[in-house]
DNA sequence: CCCGTGGTTTGGACTTTGTCCAAAGTCGGA
DNA sequence: TCCGACTTTGGACAAAGTCCAAACCACGGG
């Protein structure tokens, strides 16, 4: 397997690991998995009840900067946050369920042309999923 | 050329097309457009000031809801809306001068696999736009 | 062992973006 | 002209995110 949010973490080096950092990554942690900054903070609340709003969405964009996190923009109205970063992977929004489902990476990279320079691509798909179709 | 977002409207049958909805309409005639509702609002606001937010917000998602606007979500914050519907095209946020510009649309179509059933796919690039590549 | 320093957390005020709703306005056909 | 349906309006409200000064805490140097 590759290793967790958490392991990842414990590797980097002068970054202190402190009770709430470790929270918010073991809420971040499994598959498929694409919580909103809300539903991190409730789920981090239960297991460090006095953590704030500001830690956690700070926290987030932390993890985000470090590149251990992915942050979605799947809606307009509030980002999501997936702990799987490799191996790389889009996202489908059901039209049926709303749900939000990892999608294989199996496209080609885009030629860039236009004098562009291109540095990564998040492809989001519309669709059904494998349940609703 | 391919007709004008105005005009694809007025082809719609049973649709008033009032004062307000051109004006909105109007704001969002261009090449390379990508303004977020309260740009549109702003401007729209100089061409006929008694204009509500409410009725730029509703106008709009009527738009996207008819197929003759797009909406984007790139930032997680707010949406923006392109009102070139043809030919499809996708995006690209440039991480120097965060503006957002067109990229054409070569990319085959991914096949689904895996029971899914897509139906629409919106790729985000990131990086440096040719201004400032 | 204690203190200072700097990174971290906190709570709360604030901003931005979007939604909702009842009342008023407007348009076109009978 | 009058009616009914569609449209617009302003303002209250909600959701999501940001900011900031004060408090907190951990660690290394003296």
């Amino acid at each position: 397997m590759h290793p967790t949010l958490l392991e990842r973490l414990q590797q980097q080096r002068g970054y202190r690991l402190t009770a709430q950092r470790r929270v918010v990554a073991q809420v971040l942690e499994g598959e498929n998995l694409h919580l909103t900054a809300d539903e991190v903070l409730s789920q981090a609340e239960a297991m460090l009840p006095e953590i704030s709003r500001a830690t956690v969405y700070s926290t987030l964009q932390q993890f985000v900067d470090m590149g251990q996190l992915l942050e979605l923009s799947l809606d307009g109205r509030s980002r999501r946050y997936d702990p799987n970063i490799d191996p790389p992977h889009h996202h489908l929004i059901c039209t049926e369920c709303d749900g939000v489902f990892d999608v294989a990476h199996n496209v080609a990279a885009p030629d860039a042309g236009d004098g562009l320079e291109i540095e990564s691509a998040q492809i989001i798909y519309r669709g059904r999923c494998a349940d609703c179709a």
